[in-house]
RNA sequence: GGGGAGAUACCAGAGCGGUCAAAUGGGGCAGACUGUAAAUCUGUUGGCUAAGCCUUCGGAGGUUCGAAUCCUCCUCUCCCCA
């Protein structure tokens, strides 16, 4: 993997770059779909592809490990192959589900006993045997297993929790350097800085994980229910840490302004389940503001989705229709809330490249994170 | 023509003397959602000068301290037999 900076924005530390993958390149900043079963939710690749732009999708170590399983993953030759994304993946740890399955799993310091959510089997994660399943699904970009604490969370824990982050780490390196990629091309191992809302926790775990003299570093436990203040002060100070020359990713983040003040805090890449859980869920966002297309004013509302919406669906199906498929709990709403909310994330930091190249990310940015807010 | 069942809030449908402004579904209205246990979840859904009051359970009367619940008549539905 390689990366390419083209351009840095003179009022802030936002940049843009390309990131070579031997699945091709991506331009960033980028916003990464959630694509946690091996398919983005409600959208078609050839829409993902061509309507939406996409240019690298996640999926999730632990999803994938219990459906379809390893066995299978293998025999199609990794996850390109088996739902034929053939662009760049990134595969999530696991350690979200740490998180998000508090009750269903148990902490050791050499790893996690999970209990499917599906048949409530019992299932260990260990940095080791997570390596090796994320070379069995066959990701581009690989994350490190961590543990995403929650909020909050007291000092004590965050301390504590975030060493164990790092004695993983090192056994995730240990293991992905002493193992070759199953299908013929690279997987890039992205450490995961921790530590909490707590500014020296944070630092700490920055100085690690850029220790750890990695191809990328990400930004993990953040957007977990902390106020956005923290958690920009948080990213801040990690981007102040790592590497300026290494691709920078923000995990989970976030709403249209999370992502454009992250940005001009020096944060590369993307992932959110904003755009397509909320739009499975009625909500939308536009360059206008966010808005619930079951509100009852949408009820006659002709117009267009977006009017200034880069997809087809933007200003194929109007407002009216939309809500009506929503109402009527048809799936073709779903489905178009979705190719819309994901193009307008997409045309978000697409934009946000144009303006850092030209040189006027800082103004327009401005602007858009007051109106990318406002309630419709 | 004979026999039977029933009319409850936007709809369906519980309730069968007080704890009922009335269960539960659906529908309506609104909200939440940040490395996806989510096509999910939550609130609300008679009115008002709102910890209280007023008007509601087909209509009119009655019994009772008290009625959606019991009685009488009326209106209307549905089912079975001719």
């Amino acid at each position: 993997m390689k990366f390419d900076i083209i351009a840095n924005d003179p009022q802030s530390f936002a940049r843009a770059a390309v990131i070579y993958t031997d699945h091709g390149l991506i331009e960033t900043p980028v916003f990464m779909p959630v694509g946690t079963a091996g398919t983005v939710k409600a959208v078609h690749f050839r829409e993902l592809e061509n309507d939406i732009g996409a240019r690298i999708i996640l999926g999730n170590t632990y999803h994938l490990y219990l459906r379809p399983g390893i066995d299978v993953l293998e025999k199609a030759k990794g996850l390109h192959k088996f739902n034929g994304w053939n662009k760049p993946i990134l595969t999530d740890s696991g350690g979200y589900q740490v998180y998000s399955l508090t009750d269903r799993r148990k902490m050791t310091e050499e790893g996690v006993v999970f209990q499917s959510h599906i048949d409530g089997s019992r299932h260990t994660f260990t940095p080791e045997n997570v390596m090796d399943i994320q070379r069995s699904i066959g990701a581009d970009i690989i994350m490190a297993f961590d543990e995403c604490t929650p909020y909050p969370c007291d000092y004590a824990y965050a301390s504590q929790s975030m060493n164990r982050t790092h004695r993983w780490l090192t056994r995730c390196i240990s293991r992905i350097s002493s193992t070759d990629s199953l299908y013929g091309y690279h997987q890039t191992l992205f450490p995961i800085v921790q530590g909490s809302v707590y500014g020296d926790l944070r630092k700490q775990s920055a100085e690690f994980v850029a220790s750890a003299n990695a191809k990328g570093n990400a930004i993990g436990g953040l957007s977990v229910g902390e106020p956005a203040e923290i958690m920009y002060e948080m990213t801040e100070m990690v981007c102040g840490i790592l590497p300026a020359d290494k691709p920078r990713y923000l995990m989970g983040v976030g709403t249209p302004s999370n992502i454009l003040e992250s940005i001009s805090l020096g944060i590369d890449m993307f992932d959110c389940v904003m755009p397509t859980r909320n739009g499975r869920n009625g909500m939308l966002f536009t360059r206008q503001g966010i808005l619930n297309i079951r509100n009852e004013k949408w009820k006659e509302d002709f117009s267009p989705i977006d009017q200034e919406g880069t997809s087809f669906v933007d200003t194929f199906y109007s407002k009216a229709y939309l809500r009506h498929l929503f109402v009527s709990g048809e799936m073709l709403g779903p489905m178009i809330a979705s190719v819309h909310n994901l193009s307008f994330y997409m045309w978000l930091v697409d934009e946000s490249r144009r303006q850092i190249l030209e040189g006027t990310f800082s103004s327009w940015k401005k602007r858009m994170t007051v109106q990318t807010a406002t309630r419709l």
